[in-house]
DNA sequence: CGAACGACCTGCAGGC
DNA sequence: TGCCTGCAGGTCGTTC
């Protein structure tokens, strides 16, 4: 049960991070920023101590999302953010007092404030020029929900590779956005073990692989409302987001499919739950 | 080049 | 009650 809490509460895979944009963009978008507030510079990446000289008086133009980095354009530059394992963002009145882990504000020209609250500091907080020639965003594989992305794409990339698909979907140069969640949960879908070398899937299985990519992602991100109104609530009402998830965090409980026990096993250094009898 | 692994942090659950 | 251990949604940099 508290598992479920767990879940709910911190969760920044890519539905999250779409989310959160879709939450903030109404209140952001074409407002002057007319403060920025650095308690915390200390990220995966410090916050640059002339950040907020860069944005002060800045205008929000419009904002974007690539992978998991939620992009800010301004009328100058750009602001580059991760929410990393523990990071959230959410629009409070200027004047409320900040709680623990509050580390950055954008105070906006409406008396409305962005704040980004990250425990562990994972995440990151950045001004650059132009994010597409920011190194962080150089390397990234196809979008999930793009038109780039599909099975005969998986297939060509993994002729040769040894890895466990499961590690190979989630190396954000094979495809961007897939988490650990969403990973073994798609994998589950498409019947792959999690530890079959990538280089051993066909290309049928591939092309399953990749519609259950994004049925998993698009399902996740219309219900993502959901989720962050149980979390920002704090109703308690505890594992709607979990009953919708077939493997993930349920070892032991009987497969959705054929009732065998779910297995777990660390692959790439990550807890990975499959179907020993649906997933070959 | 690919692949494995350590590292960065705080919070929480569970065991003793 | 409190201390200790292990584990957690990400992902980059180092090393082999």
């Amino acid at each position: 049960m508290f598992t479920a809490t767990k879940i709910q509460r911190k969760m920044p895979e890519l539905p999250e991070v779409e989310t959160t944009l879709r939450g903030i963009q109404s209140s952001l978008q074409q407002r002057r920023i007319a403060e920025v507030i650095v308690r915390e510079p200390r990220f995966r990446w410090p916050v640059s101590p002339d950040l907020p000289a860069r944005v002060q008086g800045r205008m929000v133009e419009a904002l974007e999302r690539r992978a998991k980095y939620i992009l800010i354009r301004l009328d100058r530059g750009w602001l580059v953010c991760h929410l990393g394992m523990s990071g959230s963002m959410r629009i409070v009145d200027s004047t409320a007092p900040p709680r623990t882990h509050d580390h950055i504000d954008l105070v906006l020209d409406s008396g409305s404030c962005l704040r980004f609250n990250d425990p562990r500091r994972f995440g990151c907080f950045l001004w650059c020029d132009d994010p597409r020639e920011h190194p962080l965003l150089a390397n990234l594989g196809p979008e999930p929900l793009g038109d780039r992305f599909d099975g005969d794409y998986l297939y060509q990339r993994a002729r040769g590779r040894r890895q466990a698909v499961k590690a190979f979907i989630m190396d954000q140069s094979t495809v961007v956005g897939v988490g650990n969640i969403y990973a073994s949960e798609a994998l589950f879908k498409a019947g792959i073990a999690p530890s079959r070398p990538a280089g051993r899937v066909s290309r049928q299985r591939y092309r399953r692989l990749a519609n259950e990519i994004r049925a998993v992602l698009s399902a996740a991100i219309e219900q993502g409302g959901t989720t962050l109104r149980d979390f920002s609530g704090a109703d308690g009402k505890p594992g709607y987001f979990r009953q919708q998830l077939a493997v993930y965090d349920r070892l032991g409980q009987p497969c959705p499919a054929c009732a065998r026990p779910i297995r777990k096993r660390v692959i790439g250094q990550r807890a990975s739950y499959y179907c020993p009898g649906c997933q070959r």
